[in-house]
Parts: structure tokens; sequence; C-alpha cells
DNA sequence: GACCAGGCACATC
DNA sequence: GATGTGCATGGT
């Protein structure tokens, strides 16, 4: 899937952010969120001059929420990127690159610990902010994998993150790659149709998954009456 | 006007 | 451990 993925879409050069601390700001305003609003948001902070650790922490909490409005949530959003810039100040000083010389299993734990951080934001920072190799799961991993049968549905966030963790090599490039590709073509998948017949991924399985789940190609008529 | 978007915490059973 | 709910804006 991701070679497919790639050579069709090209390297994605995930995450669109210019900085780490940018990337993990991104990360706790994109939760349930679509990213077009989460750069306006972004966008309004810059304009603040505020995008910064101890700028961001220092500000009022109700004035960061007005400026995170557009990315929605933004009084619970305000709440959280305090918890992380309270986090980040009490361990590392307030800087990133100290935080990012933890260990890694360490610095998951330690990120899933804060209010507002739960287990793919702090993959997400990890991995794109950190370059830790660490798989990251979203809700578009899993119903693209559940569409293609490789899932049925129900996996805990551990078990899926195991699935790919354990079948490929562990390189931050190849999951960084992989996980923007599939949260690139997430969207084509609808989430009503159980067995969309459009999935962009068709013809990555063989024949009979395909025909499994509902997907395979349709066959072109054949016979008397036929269309022509 | 309904549906959707790169979750998470918290309450309840 | 499973299920339900609140949080909110902006695009289609």
């Amino acid at each position: 899937m991701h070679e497919k993925m790639l050579s069709h879409f090209g390297p994605l050069h995930w995450w669109p952010g210019d900085t780490p601390f940018e990337v993990i700001v991104g990360a706790i305003l994109t939760q349930n969120t679509a990213w077009t609003n989460v750069e306006k948001a972004i966008a309004n902070i810059k304009q603040a001059g505020a995008l910064g650790p101890e700028r961001l922490r220092k500000m009022p909490r109700a004035r960061l929420a007005r400026l995170i409005r557009p990315s929605g949530y933004y009084n619970i959003k305000a709440k959280r990127l305090k918890s992380f810039l309270d986090f980040l100040h009490r361990e590392y000083g307030g800087s990133v690159k100290r935080m990012f010389r933890e260990g890694a299993e360490v610095l998951r734990e330690k990120l899933l610990a804060v209010n507002g951080i739960g287990p793919e934001t702090a993959d997400s920072i990890l991995l794109y902010a950190g370059g830790v190799p660490t798989f990251v799961v979203d809700a578009y991993t899993k119903r693209i994998l559940s569409r293609h049968a490789l899932l049925d549905g129900n996996e805990k966030y551990e078990e899926v993150k195991q699935l790919f963790e354990t079948n490929l090599p562990r390189d931050a490039q190849l999951y960084n790659e992989f996980h923007a590709q599939i949260v690139n073509v997430g969207k084509n998948y609808c989430r009503r149709k159980p067995h969309c017949d459009n999935c962009p991924l068709r013809g990555t399985l063989d024949r009979k998954a395909e025909r499994k789940i509902g997907v395979a190609r349709p066959r072109r008529p054949r016979g008397r009456g036929a269309a022509k």
C-alpha cells in the first residue's frame, strides 16, 4: 500500500510546520479537526508574535482561546496547550530540544500523562516533531485497514500500532511518509458505506481479498446483452 | 441543514 | 473494559 501511494502521490513531506514546536502545537489543535482550520489558528498565534514555548505559556488562557478559535473546541484546546507548556517548562525548562533528549519510551509515557495528550497526539509529536520511529494510528488508519479486511475494526490503538511496527522496518522516515499517505487518501474512504467500491487502494490486495471486502474491480460485461 | 474533520477526558454501567 | 457524551469551528 505504501509503495502504491508513494509512487502515485509522491513524497508528501510531512508534517506541515516550520519548527518542531509548531508541529507540537498543530498536533494538539488538529484533534478531531480539519487541518485548514488549524492553519488559521496557527496563523493567528504567529501574527500575535507568540509562537514560542514561553510566550505561549505566559499568555492568559482566555487570550490564547481567542487566537485559536478557528480550530474549534477552543476552550478545551487552550487548556490542553497550557498543560503541555507547563509540562515542557517544568520538566525541560521550556526546551523542545531538551525534551527530545529524553529516551523515547520514557518520553512517550510522560506525554501520555499530560492532560489532553492521548496516544495519537503523543505519537504524532514523537514522530513528526522528534523523528522518533513510532507509528501514528488515526481514524483513517483504522478505517482503511478495516475496509481492506486487514482489521476487523475492534482492535485497540496499541494493537494497530504493533501491526505496523512488527511488519515494517523501524524507520522514522518510512513511518512518517506512510502515515502521511494514509491521511492523504483517508477522506476518500466514505464513513458510512462499509463496502465502498471506489477505494483508492483497490488493486493493492490480491483479487480474493478484494472480493471478500467487496471492492473487486467491476468486470466488463460479457456475452449476449452486454453493453457496447 | 446535515455531515464531516489527522481526539481526548470523564462519567457511568 | 465497553459505551456514551461534551467539546465547536468551518468547509462541502
